[in-house]
DNA sequence: CAGATGACGATTGTTAACAATCTTTGTCAA
DNA sequence: TTGACAAAGATTGTTAACAATCGTCATCTG
């Protein structure tokens, strides 16, 4: 969840093993959930690989995120009354303290957790998890295309979205998070794709 | 993708591989996937067993259903002439067929598919994977309290989305779409769960 | 007789050896 | 020098035996 591996960096079975110490067969059980999940790729008798999305790929992450996010939000704002939104409040508390100190890869981290626990805030099992996968891949998409500055989401835009749906603001929400995305999107380079570091422990940490 | 399989049947490993004539590892492979999938729910040391969707959770498919969906549809028919909309036509006929002979099995499963395929009209991989997971969940659903009689979608609604996609009018379609999750929704009965009878092969279709 | 206890059988989880496949490297010939 | 070909090495896929856990049933005790 936290997108430190180059893309297209072969995974090898015997190295996963001696690096967290445990039996192949807990790896290959891993490998395939990832790939299940898009995160990897498995190639047969080749061995599994780093997600590598595209530019067609890309645009579809943000289609589909355009088709959901937007309803979602409206509905949280028309019906936060019944929601428990401190989790959110909180959340905001630590990306501007991560901002403050200008960790950037806690500030994508929590960038995309804000998406996350809006969509957990519903209650929905199904929605969380269609978001989670979703913005799993927008961060991969954002690793790779995302230029070093803005790289995470601008400023205080989760704020204002939130703000929004505090007070019961459903259009204006909305519109805040279609911005917001429209905003992401924008601040990808499209052609010029950069690689990131390696540092394995980060994105298996579901063994 | 066949609803076949009682909810909270025990899906032995050794009685699945000799019933599919494959070793214990694709076996085992086959029922990991299937439990990232929420299809099935493997219990550590007691086994695999068929996912037994409970009142709440049904909630929460058509929940996000209706969140989803009905963007979509609006989407589609806004711009439906990019789109090949023939497997969809086809499909329709598929349906009447099914439904002119009277084989419950085969309307259940088509009366999901045009919603898969409605998804994957979109041409967006995420979009389809996400509708494919809720229609197939509802499935289970509508196979566990679904009435024997309506417990596929009524009549031609599916018929009437199209058109309204087809004519371009998203509002309509929206609206239609929005009626057909109702319609399903309250042809069910949450309180007395029935029991359909077993038939392995379907439901693990993909080994 | 009710409940607890322990052994047995069945099922799942794990490990390690084996087989199959792919990649690389080295050799040879054109 | 370049290309094809073949052998060696490395990596993945599979199988089978072993270990661990769980459920059941019989037995024992109060």
């Amino acid at each position: 969840m936290e997108q430190r591996l180059a893309p297209n960096t072969k995974l090898s079975e015997a190295r996963l093993c001696e690096t967290f110490g445990v039996g192949r067969m807990r790896v290959r059980r891993a490998l395939l959930l990832l790939s299940s999940q898009g995160i990897i790729e498995l190639q047969s008798n080749r061995g599994a690989y780093v997600a590598c999305p595209d530019k067609s790929e890309a645009h579809d992450v943000f289609a589909a995120r355009m088709l959901i996010e937007p309803p979602l939000v409206r509905q949280l704002a028309q019906s936060s009354d019944e929601i428990d939104l401190t989790v959110l409040i909180d959340h905001i508390a630590l990306e501007n303290a991560a901002r403050a100190q200008n960790e950037r890869t806690e500030i994508i981290r929590l960038s995309g957790e804000f998406h996350t626990k809006l969509a957990q805030a519903t209650g929905n099992k199904f929605i969380f998890r269609m978001m989670r996968e979703l913005v799993t891949r927008t961060s991969l998409i954002v690793g790779l295309f995302g230029s070093s500055e803005n790289a995470s989401c601008p400023d205080d835009e989760h704020s204002n979205i939130l703000k929004a749906i505090v007070s019961h603001s459903p259009e204006l929400a909305e519109q805040l998070l279609i911005s917001h995305l429209n905003h992401i999107q924008s601040g990808l380079d499209m052609e010029a794709r950069q690689e990131p570091q390696d540092d394995l422990a980060a994105i298996l940490g579901s063994d």
